[in-house]
RNA sequence: UGUCCUAUGGUGUAAUGGUAACACAGCAGAUUUUGAUUCUGCUUUUCUAGGUUCGAAUCCUAGUAGGACAACCA
């Protein structure tokens, strides 16, 4: 099948690169900075970077952009492997910039012997004011004319610790009056007395971010380096440190990063969310960290398919999360072995059917293989759906109500002869005769009912907690809000039902199978359930067509 | 009142100077022992104004709108 699918954007410049020859293969890396868990964003460039080398036969390493020690730490470097992972990618090296501590060193110096950088006593509010402002030139700092044998004995000195922190950084001597206000003198290194994740207290001097990406690119010789768009005007200040530096020309390109209807997809909050306990860790099936969706029960393959399906482009864009519960679901009635639960239990007694008598009846575990069955006792009693019972129905409605029939999913025609209400008015328990020539599979009763409900049986019916799901913001488009996003949490996002009833052969579940649970959603068993007590997370509900009919 | 980036249905993404298409969402119907799945059909689109051209979503100019840029963050 010669499928055509259009190249975006990256794909035609890689295309093009590799029939002029300019290369011959392509190297991309994924950079995380290791201060925060990954999240579906992240998923977008993991599925750009690995894939674009996947299909032009290429390597991509995975590159931890560790420049700021005081917001690093190795739990989110382990977080990070375990998500790449997860989602389905093998990195060609595990890289990190801080390797290349000595060498970045190595390059500062070249820049101040060519005249191209020097070391600034301002203080951050001098310099600050030294900048101008986006429609105004900015001034030059009074220690711009520094001489380089004064530079690099000064740089030197910073190094080897004789400076407290902030008292002198190295910027790069470009031109103050740059229309790109990161080509007025950035800052290059900057003093930190601060314990790195890997380095330990090796440095107290720290490359900033445009000292050390480029520069690391072209150490790995990376051929495209792919990034997003608030990196566009950094583009000029990568070249510059390359072409002034004569070392290997990466390239930078920008893509439009993924926001979503309804999420929230900022590091820094995220993780403000994590410590001020809005959720219960950076795993919480609310979040949109990757290790979030996976614990909530979405599959590596449903977010590489979202990530090919949202595409790759320039212009801004907010996607409609429903077409990420699109790809779950897609793929979870796949593979979701199908189970009965029963959340809103109301009782039903088969009047008809012996006292003490259990049958097994045997259901197919996916719809439409019908050798593969698991077993399901019958009995005399049993629970439905509170909601699959109706005293007075409403029109077009074909589950129970007075005199009315429905198939019990796997088993029997049953019909409603009568129900029994407490003090409250509440009905809590239906008396129900059951066709016993309509057995599933040998059906010989000639009643075609349109309703089919799902049920367990009372006795062996199994207790287990479900914990359901919603957004966790109830804005659409988070980036419009003028307040604090905290005050836009959905105080509903989390729903806990700590008893509903399975059928048995759910007890039988383990931690990463997926199951769908009949008419209920797709769940997968919690990391918090114990051997006593299992938990199930609802993924994402089914379609529901009859729900939008009730509203009308 | 600077520089840069962007502009195609409700939301995304294609169409690479030659009939604007695909997916999601929405709506309607068929099938169904999950009101699921599956299948069918439908609604809705090139920011504006000029220009180049036989022909413009595409190229050019201007305007408009949105976004980015003034961290010793990445």
């Amino acid at each position: 099948m010669a499928e055509e699918k259009s190249l975006n954007f990256i794909e035609e410049i890689i295309e093009h690169d590799l029939k002029s020859g300019k290369h011959t293969s392509i190297a991309t890396r994924f950079p995380p900075e290791p201060n925060g868990y990954l999240h579906l964003g992240h998923a977008k460039s993991i599925c750009l970077n690995f894939g674009l080398a996947l299909k032009y036969g290429g390597k991509t390493n995975l590159r931890f952009d560790d420049t700021n020690p005081v917001t690093e730490e190795t739990e989110y470097v382990e977080s990070i492997k375990g998500d790449v992972k997860w989602l389905g990618f093998q990195w060609a090296e595990e890289l990190y910039a801080s390797d290349y501590f000595p060498q970045l060193y190595e390059f500062a110096v070249t820049l101040i012997k060519k005249g191209l950088a020097y070391v600034d006593d301002s203080t951050s509010e001098e310099m600050a004011a030294q900048k101008g402002t986006p429609t105004q030139p900015g001034t030059n700092s009074p220690y711009r004319n520094r001489t380089v044998e004064e530079n690099l004995v000064l740089f030197a000195d910073m190094k080897a610790g004789k400076y407290p922190d902030g008292s002198k950084v190295l910027r790069a001597k470009i031109d103050m009056a740059h229309t790109n206000m990161l080509m007025r003198d950035p800052v290059l290194y900057r003093i930190k007395h601060a314990h790195h994740h890997r380095t330990g207290n090796t440095w107290c001097i720290y490359p900033m971010y445009d000292f050390a990406h480029g520069q690391s690119d072209s150490i790995e010789k990376i051929t495209h380096s792919i990034c997003t768009l608030e990196f566009v005007p950094h583009r000029e200040l990568y070249n510059w440190c390359i072409d002034n530096l004569e070392i290997y020309p990466s390239r930078q390109y920008e893509f439009a990063r993924l926001n979503m209807t309804y999420t929230m997809m900022s590091k820094r909050k995220l993780l403000q969310l994590v410590n001020e306990k809005y959720v219960t860790g950076w795993d919480d099936p609310r979040m949109p960290t990757l290790s979030g969706v996976r614990r909530r029960g979405y599959t590596p393959e449903a977010i590489r398919d979202f990530c090919d399906r949202i595409g790759v482009a320039k212009r801004d864009n907010l996607i409609d999360i429903s077409l990420l519960e699109f790809c779950v679901r897609e793929h979870l009635n796949k593979i979701a072995a199908r189970r009965m639960v029963v959340f809103d239990p109301l009782k039903v007694v088969i009047t008809n059917y012996p006292e003490g008598k259990t049958e097994i009846m045997t259901s197919e575990n996916y719809p439409d293989d019908h050798a593969n069955v698991r077993e399901m006792p019958f009995g005399r009693e049993l629970y439905i759906e509170r909601e699959d019972f109706m005293e007075v129905p409403v029109k077009k409605y074909f589950r129970l109500s007075p005199g009315q029939m429905v198939r019990l999913k796997s088993a029997f025609i049953i019909k409603c002869d009568d129900f029994v209400k407490d003090a409250n008015g509440t009905v809590t328990e239906l008396h129900c005769s059951y066709i016993p020539e309509s057995r599933s599979g040998n059906d010989t009763s000639g009643i075609n009912v349109k309703g089919v409900i799902h049920w367990v049986n009372a006795q062996t019916a199994v207790p287990v907690e479900v914990r359901l799901y919603d957004r966790l913001f109830h804005v659409e488009d988070m980036s419009s809000l003028e307040d604090d996003f905290r005050n836009h949490l959905n105080p509903d996002s989390l729903k806990v039902l700590p008893t509903v009833y399975a059928e048995p052969e759910l007890a039988k579940a383990k931690l990463g199978e997926h199951f769908q649970f009949l008419r209920m959603g797709y769940f997968t068993l919690d990391t918090d359930s114990t051997a006593g007590k299992l938990i199930f997370n609802r993924a994402t509900t089914l379609r529901d067509m009859w729900a939008k009919e009730v509203k009308k």
